[in-house]
DNA sequence: TCTGGGGTCCTAGGACCC
DNA sequence: TCTGGGGTCCTAGGACCC
Protein backbone atom coordinates (compact mmCIF):
# COMPACT_ATOMS: atom_id res chain seq x y z
CA UNK A 1 0.00 0.00 0.00
CA UNK A 2 1.57 3.31 -1.14
CA UNK A 3 0.69 7.04 -0.85
CA UNK A 4 1.53 9.82 -2.78
CA UNK A 5 2.33 13.41 -1.23
CA UNK A 6 2.90 15.74 -4.10
CA UNK A 7 3.20 19.70 -3.64
CA UNK A 8 0.62 21.50 -5.26
CA UNK A 9 2.60 23.95 -8.26
CA UNK A 10 5.45 23.59 -5.82
CA UNK A 11 7.82 26.82 -6.56
CA UNK A 12 4.73 28.45 -6.83
CA UNK A 13 3.48 27.81 -3.58
CA UNK A 14 6.73 28.37 -1.66
CA UNK A 15 7.00 32.06 -2.72
CA UNK A 16 3.30 32.16 -1.35
CA UNK A 17 4.43 31.19 2.60
CA UNK A 18 6.68 34.24 2.44
CA UNK A 19 4.31 36.62 0.67
CA UNK A 20 0.85 36.35 1.41
CA UNK A 21 -0.65 38.76 -0.30
CA UNK A 22 0.01 36.61 -3.61
CA UNK A 23 -2.72 34.24 -1.81
CA UNK A 24 -5.09 33.50 -5.19
CA UNK A 25 -2.95 36.18 -7.30
CA UNK A 26 -1.36 34.35 -10.60
CA UNK A 27 2.43 33.73 -10.05
CA UNK A 28 5.17 32.40 -12.08
CA UNK A 29 8.29 31.02 -11.23
CA UNK A 30 11.08 31.38 -14.20
CA UNK A 31 13.58 29.07 -14.88
CA UNK A 32 17.72 29.93 -14.83
CA UNK A 33 18.14 33.42 -16.22
CA UNK A 34 14.63 34.32 -16.20
CA UNK A 35 14.22 32.38 -19.14
CA UNK A 36 11.10 30.55 -19.65
CA UNK A 37 8.39 29.78 -17.31
CA UNK A 38 8.62 26.73 -15.27
CA UNK A 39 6.03 26.55 -12.30
CA UNK A 40 2.64 28.72 -12.48
CA UNK A 41 -0.49 28.84 -9.73
CA UNK A 42 -3.50 27.78 -10.83
CA UNK A 43 -4.80 31.46 -11.52
CA UNK A 44 -1.76 31.32 -14.03
CA UNK A 45 -2.92 28.08 -15.71
CA UNK A 46 -6.04 29.75 -15.87
CA UNK A 47 -4.66 32.95 -17.60
CA UNK A 48 -3.59 30.71 -19.87
CA UNK A 49 -0.02 30.39 -19.40
CA UNK A 50 1.75 27.24 -21.23
CA UNK A 51 4.02 25.41 -19.32
CA UNK A 52 7.48 25.90 -20.38
CA UNK A 53 6.72 29.42 -22.39
CA UNK A 54 9.43 31.44 -23.21
CA UNK A 55 9.22 34.98 -20.50
CA UNK A 56 9.65 37.38 -22.92
CA UNK A 57 6.25 36.11 -24.40
CA UNK A 58 4.21 37.06 -21.84
CA UNK A 59 6.46 40.20 -20.29
CA UNK A 60 3.54 42.38 -20.71
CA UNK A 61 1.44 40.78 -18.27
CA UNK A 62 4.50 40.90 -15.71
CA UNK A 63 5.13 44.64 -16.68
CA UNK A 64 1.40 45.51 -16.05
CA UNK A 65 1.71 43.47 -12.61
CA UNK A 66 -1.09 41.22 -13.97
CA UNK A 67 1.26 38.30 -13.22
CA UNK A 68 3.77 37.89 -10.29
CA UNK A 69 7.02 36.84 -11.73
CA UNK A 70 9.66 35.37 -9.65
CA UNK A 71 13.40 34.03 -10.28
CA UNK A 72 13.87 30.55 -9.28
CA UNK A 73 14.97 30.56 -5.59
CA UNK A 74 16.36 27.07 -4.97
CA UNK A 75 17.61 27.39 -1.38
CA UNK A 76 14.42 28.16 -0.43
CA UNK A 77 12.61 25.84 -2.56
CA UNK A 78 15.38 22.93 -1.29
CA UNK A 79 14.63 23.97 2.51
CA UNK A 80 11.10 24.33 2.19
CA UNK A 81 11.23 20.62 0.57
CA UNK A 82 13.32 19.30 3.60
CA UNK A 83 10.10 20.51 5.99
CA UNK A 84 7.23 18.99 3.96
CA UNK A 85 9.36 15.63 4.09
CA UNK A 86 10.62 15.68 7.78
CA UNK A 87 6.80 16.57 8.28
CA UNK A 88 5.45 13.54 6.39
CA UNK A 89 7.85 11.12 7.85
CA UNK A 90 5.75 11.28 11.07
CA UNK A 91 2.95 9.33 8.81
CA UNK A 92 4.72 6.65 8.12
CA UNK A 93 8.71 5.24 9.09
CA UNK A 94 8.99 4.55 5.15
CA UNK A 95 9.45 7.14 2.60
CA UNK A 96 11.26 7.61 -0.54
CA UNK A 97 11.79 11.14 -1.83
CA UNK A 98 11.25 11.10 -5.26
CA UNK A 99 11.71 14.59 -6.09
CA UNK A 100 11.70 18.11 -4.55
CA UNK A 101 8.49 18.43 -4.25
CA UNK A 102 7.40 14.56 -4.45
CA UNK A 103 7.47 11.41 -1.59
CA UNK A 104 5.94 8.04 -2.01
CA UNK A 105 4.71 6.59 1.90
CA UNK A 106 4.73 2.98 2.58
CA UNK A 107 1.74 2.43 3.96
CA UNK A 108 1.71 -1.46 4.60
CA UNK A 109 0.19 -2.19 8.52
CA UNK A 110 -1.96 1.19 8.42
CA UNK A 111 -5.07 -0.66 6.70
CA UNK A 112 -6.86 -1.00 9.51
CA UNK A 113 -6.80 2.78 9.45
CA UNK A 114 -9.45 4.90 7.62
CA UNK A 115 -6.54 5.82 4.58
CA UNK A 116 -8.70 8.73 3.17
CA UNK A 117 -8.38 10.25 6.59
CA UNK A 118 -5.02 9.32 7.41
CA UNK A 119 -4.32 11.20 4.21
CA UNK A 120 -6.54 14.15 5.01
CA UNK A 121 -4.23 14.47 8.59
CA UNK A 122 -1.00 14.70 6.53
CA UNK A 123 -2.82 17.43 4.39
CA UNK A 124 -3.81 19.67 7.02
CA UNK A 125 -0.70 18.68 9.19
CA UNK A 126 1.61 20.06 6.25
CA UNK A 127 -0.13 23.14 5.48
CA UNK A 128 -0.17 24.16 9.23
CA UNK A 129 3.31 23.73 10.31
CA UNK A 130 5.08 24.53 6.71
CA UNK A 131 2.26 26.21 4.94
CA UNK A 132 2.17 23.98 1.27
CA UNK A 133 -0.56 22.51 0.05
CA UNK A 134 0.03 19.01 -0.61
CA UNK A 135 -2.55 16.34 -3.07
CA UNK A 136 -2.73 12.93 -1.75
CA UNK A 137 -3.15 9.79 -3.50
CA UNK A 138 -3.56 5.99 -2.14
CA UNK A 139 -3.36 2.86 -4.02
CA UNK A 140 -1.87 -0.52 -3.87
CA UNK A 141 1.04 -0.06 -6.11
CA UNK A 142 3.12 3.40 -6.74
CA UNK A 143 1.36 3.56 -10.29
CA UNK A 144 -1.93 3.61 -8.97
CA UNK A 145 -1.24 6.41 -6.43
CA UNK A 146 0.20 8.74 -8.60
CA UNK A 147 -3.07 7.76 -10.34
CA UNK A 148 -5.29 8.73 -7.61
CA UNK A 149 -3.30 12.20 -6.62
CA UNK A 150 -3.25 13.51 -10.23
CA UNK A 151 -7.25 12.74 -9.67
CA UNK A 152 -6.90 14.14 -6.00
CA UNK A 153 -5.18 17.59 -7.25
CA UNK A 154 -7.87 18.30 -9.43
CA UNK A 155 -11.37 17.31 -8.51
CA UNK A 156 -13.16 19.20 -6.13
CA UNK A 157 -15.11 16.46 -4.78
CA UNK A 158 -11.96 14.35 -3.51
CA UNK A 159 -10.27 17.95 -1.82
CA UNK A 160 -6.93 16.72 -2.08
CA UNK A 161 -7.22 13.41 -0.78
CA UNK A 162 -8.12 10.42 -3.07
CA UNK A 163 -7.86 6.13 -1.99
CA UNK A 164 -8.15 4.09 -4.68
CA UNK A 165 -7.22 1.00 -3.03
CA UNK A 166 -9.71 -1.86 -3.09
CA UNK A 167 -12.00 1.15 -4.17
CA UNK A 168 -15.17 0.38 -6.66
CA UNK A 169 -13.98 3.59 -8.50
CA UNK A 170 -10.94 2.36 -9.26
CA UNK A 171 -12.06 1.49 -13.11
CA UNK A 172 -13.66 4.69 -13.37
CA UNK A 173 -10.55 5.72 -12.15
CA UNK A 174 -8.03 4.58 -14.59
CA UNK A 175 -10.75 5.33 -18.10
CA UNK A 176 -10.36 8.88 -16.65
CA UNK A 177 -7.05 8.79 -16.84
CA UNK A 178 -5.61 9.41 -20.65
CA UNK A 179 -2.57 7.00 -21.58
CA UNK A 180 -0.66 9.98 -21.66
CA UNK A 181 -0.57 10.98 -17.78
CA UNK A 182 0.39 7.62 -16.83
CA UNK A 183 4.03 7.75 -14.86
CA UNK A 184 6.18 6.43 -17.74
CA UNK A 185 4.30 6.68 -20.65
CA UNK A 186 5.64 9.99 -22.32
CA UNK A 187 5.06 12.01 -25.30
CA UNK A 188 6.65 8.87 -27.62
CA UNK A 189 4.52 5.98 -26.04
CA UNK A 190 1.30 8.31 -26.00
CA UNK A 191 1.24 8.59 -29.39
CA UNK A 192 1.88 5.01 -30.31
CA UNK A 193 -0.53 3.85 -28.04
CA UNK A 194 -3.15 6.37 -29.40
CA UNK A 195 -2.90 5.59 -32.95
CA UNK A 196 -3.65 1.49 -31.69
CA UNK A 197 -6.43 2.41 -30.23
CA UNK A 198 -5.06 2.40 -26.34
CA UNK A 199 -5.90 5.46 -25.54
CA UNK A 200 -6.85 5.71 -21.09
CA UNK A 201 -5.31 3.87 -18.29
CA UNK A 202 -8.02 1.06 -18.27
CA UNK A 203 -7.54 0.24 -21.88
CA UNK A 204 -4.22 0.35 -21.31
CA UNK A 205 -4.28 -2.21 -18.51
CA UNK A 206 -6.06 -4.31 -20.55
CA UNK A 207 -3.92 -5.00 -23.29
CA UNK A 208 -2.01 -7.86 -23.86
CA UNK A 209 1.16 -8.42 -22.45
CA UNK A 210 3.34 -9.91 -25.30
CA UNK A 211 2.06 -6.54 -28.02
CA UNK A 212 3.08 -4.37 -24.74
CA UNK A 213 6.51 -6.10 -24.03
CA UNK A 214 7.22 -5.70 -27.88
CA UNK A 215 6.48 -2.37 -28.41
CA UNK A 216 7.44 -0.87 -24.67
CA UNK A 217 10.00 -3.46 -23.52
CA UNK A 218 10.46 -4.31 -19.83
CA UNK A 219 9.59 -1.20 -18.88
CA UNK A 220 5.78 -1.13 -20.65
CA UNK A 221 4.94 -4.44 -19.04
CA UNK A 222 5.60 -2.82 -15.67
CA UNK A 223 3.70 -0.23 -15.88
CA UNK A 224 0.89 -2.36 -17.48
CA UNK A 225 1.45 -5.33 -14.03
CA UNK A 226 1.06 -1.86 -11.87
CA UNK A 227 -2.02 -0.88 -13.23
CA UNK A 228 -3.47 -4.59 -12.42
CA UNK A 229 -2.38 -4.13 -8.92
CA UNK A 230 1.05 -5.86 -9.30
CA UNK A 231 3.02 -3.86 -7.74
CA UNK A 232 6.73 -4.04 -9.57
CA UNK A 233 7.96 -0.70 -8.22
CA UNK A 234 9.40 -0.91 -4.92
CA UNK A 235 10.06 1.32 -2.11
CA UNK A 236 13.63 3.02 -2.57
CA UNK A 237 13.94 4.43 0.96
CA UNK A 238 17.76 5.41 0.71
CA UNK A 239 18.97 6.70 -2.27
CA UNK A 240 21.67 4.99 -4.25
CA UNK A 241 25.36 7.01 -4.86
CA UNK A 242 24.56 9.00 -7.85
CA UNK A 243 25.88 8.10 -11.17
CA UNK A 244 27.07 11.18 -12.85
CA UNK A 245 27.21 15.29 -11.66
CA UNK A 246 26.09 17.75 -14.46
CA UNK A 247 27.02 21.75 -14.16
CA UNK A 248 25.67 23.51 -17.03
CA UNK A 249 24.13 26.95 -17.63
CA UNK A 250 22.94 29.29 -20.30
CA UNK A 251 24.73 32.62 -20.10
CA UNK A 252 23.08 35.92 -18.50
CA UNK A 253 25.31 37.18 -21.89
CA UNK A 254 26.94 35.77 -24.70
CA UNK A 255 30.24 35.03 -24.54
CA UNK A 256 32.35 35.49 -27.50
CA UNK A 257 35.84 35.03 -26.29
CA UNK A 258 38.04 32.42 -25.17
CA UNK A 259 38.94 34.28 -21.77
CA UNK A 260 35.38 34.62 -21.14
CA UNK A 261 34.69 30.54 -21.75
CA UNK A 262 37.51 29.46 -19.64
CA UNK A 263 36.27 31.50 -16.62
CA UNK A 264 32.60 29.83 -17.07
CA UNK A 265 34.06 26.30 -17.80
CA UNK A 266 36.43 26.59 -14.77
CA UNK A 267 33.63 28.04 -12.40
CA UNK A 268 31.10 25.42 -13.57
CA UNK A 269 33.99 22.86 -12.67
CA UNK A 270 34.32 24.17 -9.20
CA UNK A 271 31.18 23.87 -8.68
CA UNK A 272 30.85 20.55 -9.70
CA UNK A 273 33.71 19.52 -7.63
CA UNK A 274 31.77 21.30 -5.01
CA UNK A 275 28.95 18.72 -5.26
CA UNK A 276 31.41 15.68 -6.06
CA UNK A 277 33.03 16.25 -2.50
CA UNK A 278 29.54 16.44 -0.73
CA UNK A 279 28.69 12.93 -1.69
CA UNK A 280 32.11 11.95 -1.03
CA UNK A 281 32.81 10.77 -4.38
CA UNK A 282 35.73 11.23 -7.00
CA UNK A 283 35.31 11.63 -11.07
CA UNK A 284 37.15 9.10 -13.13
CA UNK A 285 35.73 10.89 -16.15
CA UNK A 286 34.69 14.14 -17.34
CA UNK A 287 33.05 16.01 -20.54
CA UNK A 288 32.92 19.57 -21.28
CA UNK A 289 30.51 21.35 -23.88
CA UNK A 290 29.62 24.31 -25.50
CA UNK A 291 27.32 25.90 -27.78
CA UNK A 292 25.81 28.49 -29.70
CA UNK A 293 21.94 29.84 -29.26
CA UNK A 294 19.93 27.85 -31.41
CA UNK A 295 16.96 30.29 -31.54
CA UNK A 296 19.51 33.11 -33.13
CA UNK A 297 19.77 33.19 -36.64
CA UNK A 298 23.67 33.66 -36.43
CA UNK A 299 26.32 30.97 -36.80
CA UNK A 300 25.43 27.94 -34.84
CA UNK A 301 28.34 25.59 -33.51
CA UNK A 302 28.33 22.84 -30.44
CA UNK A 303 30.56 20.51 -29.90
CA UNK A 304 31.37 17.93 -26.76
CA UNK A 305 34.51 15.71 -25.89
CA UNK A 306 35.58 13.95 -23.23
CA UNK A 307 38.52 12.73 -21.06
CA UNK A 308 39.30 9.71 -18.90
CA UNK A 309 40.96 11.44 -15.85
CA UNK A 310 44.64 8.78 -14.65
CA UNK A 311 43.09 8.92 -11.20
CA UNK A 312 39.79 9.36 -10.23
CA UNK A 313 39.83 13.15 -7.98
CA UNK A 314 37.43 15.08 -6.38
CA UNK A 315 40.20 17.71 -6.14
CA UNK A 316 38.89 21.08 -8.14
CA UNK A 317 42.37 22.43 -9.44
CA UNK A 318 42.47 19.30 -10.98
CA UNK A 319 39.16 19.46 -12.07
CA UNK A 320 39.78 22.69 -14.02
CA UNK A 321 43.23 21.44 -15.50
CA UNK A 322 41.33 19.04 -17.28
CA UNK A 323 38.22 20.76 -17.77
CA UNK A 324 40.10 23.59 -19.56
CA UNK A 325 42.62 20.61 -22.08
CA UNK A 326 38.83 19.59 -23.16
CA UNK A 327 37.93 23.09 -23.56
CA UNK A 328 41.15 24.01 -25.81
CA UNK A 329 40.08 21.24 -28.07
CA UNK A 330 36.73 22.60 -28.83
CA UNK A 331 36.72 26.23 -28.80
CA UNK A 332 36.31 28.23 -31.89
CA UNK A 333 36.69 31.62 -32.70
CA UNK A 334 34.36 33.53 -34.38
CA UNK A 335 31.44 32.36 -31.94
CA UNK A 336 28.90 33.81 -29.66
CA UNK A 337 28.28 31.03 -27.13
CA UNK A 338 25.44 30.43 -25.35
CA UNK A 339 26.06 27.88 -22.70
CA UNK A 340 28.80 25.26 -21.57
CA UNK A 341 28.68 22.29 -19.35
CA UNK A 342 30.63 19.74 -17.40
CA UNK A 343 29.14 16.28 -16.65
CA UNK A 344 31.43 14.12 -14.20
CA UNK A 345 31.16 10.39 -15.12
CA UNK A 346 32.21 6.70 -13.97
CA UNK A 347 32.06 8.22 -9.85
CA UNK A 348 33.93 5.98 -7.48
CA UNK A 349 33.39 6.52 -3.49
CA UNK A 350 36.79 7.83 -2.06
CA UNK A 351 37.43 4.48 -0.22
CA UNK A 352 37.76 2.72 -3.28
CA UNK A 353 39.73 4.77 -5.82
CA UNK A 354 42.11 3.25 -8.19
CA UNK A 355 45.32 4.57 -7.64
CA UNK A 356 48.45 4.77 -10.13
CA UNK A 357 51.82 3.60 -9.07
CA UNK A 358 53.36 6.46 -11.40
CA UNK A 359 50.96 9.25 -9.85
CA UNK A 360 52.92 12.48 -9.49
CA UNK A 361 50.22 14.57 -7.34
CA UNK A 362 50.28 14.70 -3.56
CA UNK A 363 46.58 13.51 -3.31
CA UNK A 364 46.54 13.94 0.55
CA UNK A 365 47.74 17.22 -0.08
CA UNK A 366 44.60 17.93 -2.06
CA UNK A 367 42.58 16.23 0.17
CA UNK A 368 43.73 18.41 2.69
CA UNK A 369 43.25 21.76 0.68
CA UNK A 370 39.91 21.06 -0.47
CA UNK A 371 38.84 20.21 3.06
CA UNK A 372 40.10 24.07 4.07
CA UNK A 373 38.19 25.61 1.06
CA UNK A 374 35.20 23.74 1.83
CA UNK A 375 35.41 24.93 5.38
CA UNK A 376 35.96 28.65 4.70
CA UNK A 377 33.18 28.81 1.81
CA UNK A 378 30.50 27.18 4.23
CA UNK A 379 31.75 29.63 6.96
CA UNK A 380 32.22 32.55 5.58
CA UNK A 381 29.58 32.18 2.68
CA UNK A 382 29.96 30.84 -0.69
CA UNK A 383 32.29 32.06 -3.22
CA UNK A 384 34.32 33.41 -0.42
CA UNK A 385 37.17 31.48 -1.30
CA UNK A 386 37.75 30.79 -5.49
CA UNK A 387 39.98 30.06 -8.18
CA UNK A 388 41.25 33.50 -10.11
CA UNK A 389 40.67 31.76 -13.50
CA UNK A 390 36.93 31.56 -12.63
CA UNK A 391 37.30 35.12 -13.15
CA UNK A 392 36.26 38.27 -11.32
CA UNK A 393 33.21 40.45 -13.15
CA UNK A 394 32.13 37.54 -14.46
CA UNK A 395 29.81 39.32 -17.05
CA UNK A 396 27.93 35.83 -18.73
CA UNK A 397 26.94 35.10 -14.83
CA UNK A 398 23.27 33.66 -15.22
CA UNK A 399 20.22 36.47 -14.51
CA UNK A 400 17.98 36.37 -11.72
CA UNK A 401 16.60 39.58 -11.68
CA UNK A 402 13.60 38.94 -9.69
CA UNK A 403 14.71 36.36 -6.99
CA UNK A 404 12.72 37.09 -3.79
CA UNK A 405 14.33 36.25 -0.48
CA UNK A 406 16.03 33.36 1.09
CA UNK A 407 14.29 33.74 4.45
CA UNK A 408 14.79 30.40 6.03
CA UNK A 409 18.53 29.81 5.24
CA UNK A 410 20.41 33.28 4.91
CA UNK A 411 20.48 35.83 7.65
CA UNK A 412 20.70 38.84 5.99
CA UNK A 413 17.02 37.82 4.04
CA UNK A 414 15.31 36.72 7.25
CA UNK A 415 11.57 37.89 6.61
CA UNK A 416 10.44 41.07 7.89
CA UNK A 417 6.88 41.67 9.60
CA UNK A 418 6.09 45.19 9.32
CA UNK A 419 3.18 46.04 12.07
C1' DT B 1 16.70 42.01 -26.53
C1' DC B 2 14.65 37.54 -24.38
C1' DT B 3 13.75 30.36 -25.02
C1' DG B 4 16.17 25.74 -18.03
C1' DG B 5 18.77 22.18 -15.59
C1' DG B 6 19.72 17.64 -13.77
C1' DG B 7 18.88 13.07 -13.55
C1' DT B 8 17.68 7.56 -14.42
C1' DC B 9 16.96 3.23 -16.85
C1' DC B 10 16.78 0.17 -20.91
C1' DT B 11 18.19 -1.65 -25.37
C1' DA B 12 20.66 -2.74 -29.48
C1' DG B 13 24.81 -3.36 -31.50
C1' DG B 14 29.74 -3.78 -31.54
C1' DA B 15 33.89 -5.70 -29.64
C1' DC B 16 35.65 -9.11 -27.34
C1' DC B 17 36.20 -13.74 -24.80
C1' DC B 18 36.39 -18.99 -24.60
C1' DT C 1 27.18 -25.00 -51.85
C1' DC C 2 29.15 -24.92 -47.43
C1' DT C 3 30.99 -21.42 -41.97
C1' DG C 4 29.13 -23.01 -33.86
C1' DG C 5 27.47 -21.71 -29.53
C1' DG C 6 27.34 -19.06 -25.60
C1' DG C 7 28.71 -15.48 -23.12
C1' DT C 8 30.22 -10.48 -21.07
C1' DC C 9 31.17 -5.62 -21.24
C1' DC C 10 30.72 -1.09 -23.06
C1' DT C 11 28.50 2.73 -25.34
C1' DA C 12 25.28 5.69 -27.71
C1' DG C 13 20.83 6.84 -28.18
C1' DG C 14 16.11 6.79 -26.84
C1' DA C 15 12.60 7.27 -23.52
C1' DC C 16 11.29 8.79 -19.41
C1' DC C 17 11.11 11.63 -14.84
C1' DC C 18 10.97 16.08 -11.96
Amino acid sequence: MYALIDCNNFYASCERIFNPHLERKPIVVLSNNDGCVVARSNEAKALGIPAGIAAFKIRHLIESGEVYAYSSNYSLYGDISRRVMETITRFSPEIEVYSIDEAFLKLSGFEHLDLTEYGRAMRATVKKWVGMPISVGIGETKTIAKIAQRIAKKSTKANGVLNLAGSPYLEYALALTGVGDIWGVGRSYAGFLKKNGVETALDLRNAETGWVKKHMGIVGVRIVEELRGVSCLTLETCPSPKKGITVSRSFGKLVDSFDGMQEAVATYATRAGEKLRRERLAAGALMIFVMTNRFRDEPQYSNSTALELPVPTACTPELIQYALICLDRIYRKGYRFYKAGIILDSLVPWGRIQTDLFDTRNRDRDKRLMSALDEVNARHGAGALTFAVTGIQRPWKTKFNHRSPRCTTRWEELAEVKV
